[in-house]
DNA sequence: TAGTTTGTTAAACAATCGTTTAAAAGCAGA
DNA sequence: TCTGCTTTTAAACGATTGTTTAACAAACTA
């Protein structure tokens, strides 16, 4: 089946909502009906786009996946040098996570989940993406330093890093009520690729609250 | 009410796989009535003792948090040296964490998404890390190196490095099978550690595979 | 314009949800 | 044994869940 302009529109304003309501409640304490009012939408239409609830979650996740997938293989694949990889990747990822919070706090919330249907799916991307960490991370460390690191290690260690601050965003927003500042993406790229690097006694410019 | 020798079992029963199921399926996708039976419990038990579904998560939540934030008083305060703190502190969480998996899931899981009733919950906890965090890294930070670190940055930051491993290891274990070994805990906390404090370029020991 | 596909709607489906109730059973001390 | 408490049970509560149906409107094709 194809669909037409009319069609595309109200399918898109289920899944920015579904965004939305997902990451805000969690996937499995969101209703139907729910979404449905708040994108202002029939019930019916979200089982007739996408067969199901998690027909829905399915096209979220895959969407998120395509972008992340897609910065690793354009920043982290090459020929420049390693460590240079490694920072351009990192500041396009925190970039990315930053816009688009909502999907990556439904990744991160719905990936420890056992869901046959769902597990097979992720674990997909999974191994795609530990191809690359082990090829352009792992076995250049290895080279240079004589380092052994499994990439299902550093691959989550990094990942996690870079998650960290949107991930606790909405706890973090509950004690400190400001929120994330706009000049705080770099601050926080700069913490990240400087950790992941050279560690704590490695940072040298100042940090700024936030 | 006092609760009797009897009492205390069928409650811990209770507890246990409801551990179990919340960090499995998650906790809005967990069913009371699944949950009884895999307890063999009868259904209204749960409500006797914890009073809802909800008063059961966060009595789940309160003993994770309420170790967590005493490995943290345990090992961060105190008049050592603030590298050396730390590096204790990372060695007892990773250990901590890699016990209580589960509850670990639970929290991460869930801390992003609202509800009122829970969130104000969470926030108490946060709080009060935050506090410790403050004033055991960022201030010996800024005394030493002259670093301007936030606490909410840097907080986050080591919890979901030390807990990176724990938060992947169902979908990893889709990826590498085996899962994790009895030795992986020393090299993982070597590695939190090692980035942490000193980067990836600080680190020289060997790390194994998984 | 007739016919086919695509989009939308309201209504109902069966199933499950968390919670409550009232009665029974178990168990202490008097 | 009687009394008062805790624990356990089965049953039902109303509400909500994801999904399906069939009828209808709109849009495109021939």
């Amino acid at each position: 089946m194809e669909f037409t302009q009319k069609g595309i529109d109200t399918k898109n304003r289920i899944v920015d909502t579904a965004i939305a309501l997902f990451a805000k409640k969690g996937f499995a304490a969101t209703g139907l009906r729910e979404l449905a009012n708040e994108a202002e939408v029939n019930l019916a239409m979200i089982n007739y786009f996408f067969g199901s609830k998690k027909g829905l979650l399915k096209d979220i996740l895959d969407t998120f996946f395509t972008g992340y997938s897609s910065l690793m293989q354009q920043h982290l694949r090459g020929p420049s040098k390693p460590e240079e990889k490694l920072r351009h990747f990192i500041r396009h990822a925190v970039e990315y996570f930053n816009e688009n919070r909502d999907g990556l706090i439904i990744v991160l919330t719905e990936l420890p989940h056992e869901d046959p249907e769902i597990t097979e799916y992720k674990a997909k991307w999974a191994r795609k993406m530990m191809i690359i960490v082990r090829e352009e991370i792992c076995t250049p460390l290895k080279e240079t330093s004589g380092v052994v690191v499994s990439p299902v290690v550093i691959g989550p260690l990094l990942v996690s890093m870079m998650s960290s601050r949107f991930l606790f965003a909405p706890i973090i927003e509950t004690v400190n009520p400001p929120g994330l500042k706009e000049e705080f993406l770099d601050k926080y790229t700069d913490l990240v690729t400087g950790i992941f690097l050279e560690g704590l006694s490695g940072l040298t410019h100042n940090q700024d609250e936030g």
